[in-house]
DNA sequence: CGCCGGAACTGAAACGTGTCAACCGTGCCC
DNA sequence: GGGCACGGTTGACACGTTTCAGTTCCGGCG
């Protein structure tokens, strides 16, 4: 129980210190015989290193540090998934913190995280100002990477995927199947991912169909069943015959909405969502969506990551952007018969 | 960019080390004037405590781990939760580790806490079986609280599910509909949530209807719409009136199958999920499930953990075990008509 | 006036490592 | 046989804290 330190093992093996540190980081600089000895010690005493002697020594931490904003949201936990790829592969370890979208406790996590002397932050701040806390860890030597926040700051790099793209292939697949009156489920706007998809949608249209803007207080399903509510009762000649949705949640909830008052999809309505979660292709009618590539969003981070670690002096900040990619199921197919004018 | 040190503090203002270090940590024993000045300095200076250091003194962390088998999965997300809030409200902090159902990762999460001297962990094994790592931490002073893995080692705490249990609120349930002929759907048994769940499901149904076990090769939505296929398949007088699912996903796989075949849910089949999952409630037909107390769980498991952490001596093992709940929604409602016999 | 006590502060030790210059011995080469 | 190179090992120092026994200073009391 109590721990036993280098000095213990050094002792019962009969070495110095040094050599049992050598043995543990430079075993090709101890003789064979020693090594093993040492080893048995080690074993036999059940010796762990102490860590925080470690990083005093050197300086620095060997883990980078992932502060999500929500980990009860999948696309977070995709991206932390992404992370730990790329981490493990170049030997590094990552420890996950959790916002909760509480600014609280943001700030809190990333005063540990320079206390820490973390190797690097990914992290997808609460708030899309600029955070002092966040510039406070970047003069500490700390890199940051934005993830899904696009500051076009030059202080750090960021990865994001193109919302106003995602928003614009929604459009082009709504206006190639010839929709007549089409509409944009979603809000608030004040959430830059939202306006940007309702941009991106809005502009790609110009000129082509009549866009109606159902706006929703948050992103949830309920609200995308009330929203499914507000379109059913429109006189049918009014009636959007498809609808984009600003996320998956929402266009889970429209389709219940639809299907449970008797609207046929994609008979009478087609539904385009975004994300496509897990569920999207389970859903009763199988969503079409806009898919984000979210794994890889958290590799790319991690990697610019390193490289600003491994290299501080060459490093160009970067701000990557991905794009999003249409996946088409049965909720937006085409209607094999000639109802559609 | 060059890291300051108490000493530069120290310095810069006019005073010693032990000075600065009691400002920050006992306030009370340094004079007013001195103390203004020193947190002067340290705020212009930007002076952050290295962290390494001060556990190297202390020999401890001031944080607990937790190390999830699967953070894709909801229920240990809000496990974290709960577990988060029971930290906070501790003034204990909590870093996320994700094991991925991957033992390699998991063991090299455990050594890592280990050199850490983490204040605790909080874990759900990739291995029922007993870890020789977990020891390991134990012996070295670090506790050990398992999730939803009810080892009845004495060893450590623990914290549960009455998996059985659940399958017997389902059974009463659909004992109570007065069902003919019930089926259970999951797999595999190897699993045991999954065991205990379709053991407690037949124990209380003993006597009463008759049982149809559809094995699944796993948990998945895919899964699901086999069963689901094989389930409809069956000829009329040998299909069950009601189907327990081992999952959510499995009864949204199902319920999904079902409806794309004309089977009518609940009227033709009604389906009970397990777990009580967001979409549950969401689901074209929204789905009756059973619901765990899963940020319950993670309070619990951390007030246990920091119990142990404060009075190591005093300290007895436990294990909790907790009730689900059985939610009833549509899938499994009474149908009003006298269609059923 | 001398002494005492307490408040305020100091200085050094210790925590467990990694590093690195110095040292030792052995075998080889000339 | 003497010097040299080199593999193997040692010992001391430094990293940034916290802690604690001392030291200093000062006001009050006998």
């Amino acid at each position: 129980m109590a721990t036993v330190s280098i000095k213990e093992v050094a002792r019962r093996a009969g070495v110095s210190i040094g050599t049992v540190s050598n043995v543990l980081n430079h075993p090709d600089a101890v003789a064979v015989a020693t090594r093993r000895r040492v080893l048995d010690v080690i074993a036999e005493l059940g010796y762990v290193r102490n860590d925080s002697a470690r990083q005093l020594r050197a300086g620095r931490s060997r883990t980078v540090a992932m502060v999500a904003l929500d980990l009860g949201n999948p696309f977070f936990t995709d991206v932390m998934r992404g992370a730990e790829i790329a981490a493990e592969t170049a030997g590094v370890n990552v420890m996950i913190f959790n916002s909760g979208e509480d600014v609280t406790r943001e700030r809190r996590h990333l005063d540990i995280l320079n206390e820490q002397r973390v190797l690097g932050v990914l992290i997808t701040p609460v708030n899309e100002t600029h955070d002092a806390r966040l510039d406070q860890l970047v003069e500490h030597g700390i890199p940051v990477v934005l993830v899904d926040r696009g500051s076009g700051s030059h202080h750090r790099c960021s990865v994001a995927v193109d919302d106003v793209l995602g928003g614009q292939l929604a459009a082009d697949h709504l206006r190639e199947l010839g929709h007549p009156r089409v509409a944009f489920v979603g809000g608030p706007l004040s959430i830059r991912q939202v306006s940007d998809r309702y941009a991106g949608f809005t502009a790609a249209l110009a000129g082509g169909p009549q866009i109606r803007l159902v706006a929703t207080t948050n992103l949830t399903v309920a609200a995308g069943r009330a929203a499914g509510q507000e379109i059913a009762d429109l006189p049918a000649a009014e009636r959007p015959t498809a609808v984009f949705c600003a996320n998956d949640l929402l266009a889970l909830g429209l389709l219940q909405e639809m299907t449970s008052r008797g609207v046929r999809v994609p008979h009478d309505v087609a539904i385009v969502g975004y994300d496509d979660i897990e569920f999207a292709a389970a859903a009763a009618v199988p969503l079409s969506s806009i898919r984000q590539p979210r794994e890889q969003l958290g590799r790319a981070a991690t990697q610019l990551l390193l490289e600003e670690v491994n290299e501080p002096d060459k490093h160009q900040h970067r701000h990557v952007v991905f794009r999003p990619e249409l996946v088409v199921r049965q909720s937006s197919e085409p209607v094999p018969t000639k109802r559609r004018k």
